[in-house]
DNA sequence: TCACATTTAATTGTTCGCAATTGAATGTCG
DNA sequence: CGACATTCAATTGCGAACAATTAAATGTGA
């Protein structure tokens, strides 16, 4: 029962999975990124939120969990850590009582000039050109937005 | 300081990174995954592991985790919830006694039947053609493979 | 043979990631 | 206004993921 390969088993081979691809691509990519945000002090979700929060500050948590794909189960934490490092404030709503807004302190924003050196040493790592770089984001972005949508949301 | 958007932060927003797109791709997946594994009592790190063992069984821990990109320290606890499952033994090898084997039961074969209409629900999920999805997977794992390059595998 | 390095899993501790639940604040509808 | 549902963050519990360390088995070289 099942001892040489079949044409039968194909679908199920690991190489055959492009999800595999993308979860073994994801972990590669952070395990690059780790000696690079080591220096800054941050995990590649801690780094994530902050470039959301240097894009656009004092952000309920809701939205930055809606850019980023997270819940509140995994952001509550993980803010209360980056306010621990002093990049953060956390601050309830005057208005809506039940949110909950993130502000940069002055550290956290001044992190973002040692941020700008990561995305060029990440480019580097891939060996690509950008313009292949970027057909590729976008492919995966719309494969990641089409799997989003069947699950509902 | 960096109040309107500036050409110089493009590298840093989040919508260009590669990265996040293959990041959060992951996690789509994950969550198309997530009903469809439930069905067999599995989790997706837990389903890629009977994937290695549905192709060669009895096989080391060190050769799951050099496939999967994983190592010891997620794969111990992991291997030890799939044998309290009843899919797997772990058995040390008697020739070197370093190793441990890891070999499917009955029970962890039969898995295999349940698990062929998987690969096709994803699929179905992704909306895309079969030779699509093969062209991206080709040029995700190229990626992946420069990345693990770079930290030197 | 013996000291030493290497290999292999297991262990410990920290951080994600998510499902499920809780509790407070807000919205809605009769 | 008042019962009810909804929204939002926090919490709890479990399963990854990985760095660092440990311990045992094996390999190597003097």
């Amino acid at each position: 029962m099942a001892r040489k390969p079949s044409a039968a088993d194909a679908p199920l081979r690991l190489d055959n999975q492009i999800c595999f691809a993308v979860y073994s691509a994801a972990h590669a990519f952070n395990r690059v990124y780790k000696p690079l945000l080591d220096l800054l002090g941050l995990t590649y979700p801690q780094y994530l939120v902050m470039l959301v929060l240097w894009e656009r500050d004092d952000v309920p948590v809701k939205e930055i969990g809606e850019k980023l794909f997270l819940d509140s189960g995994t952001l509550t934490p993980l803010l209360k850590r980056l306010e621990a490092a002093h990049l953060v404030k956390r601050t309830r709503s005057s208005e809506d009582e039940r949110q909950v807004l993130i502000a940069l302190t002055p550290q956290g924003h001044a992190l973002k000039e040692k941020a700008r050196s990561v995305p060029q040493s990440i480019l580097a790592a891939t060996d690509c050109s950008v313009s292949e770089l970027v057909a590729m984001k976008d492919e995966i972005v719309a494969l990641r937005d089409r799997l989003n949508a069947v699950v509902g949301e």
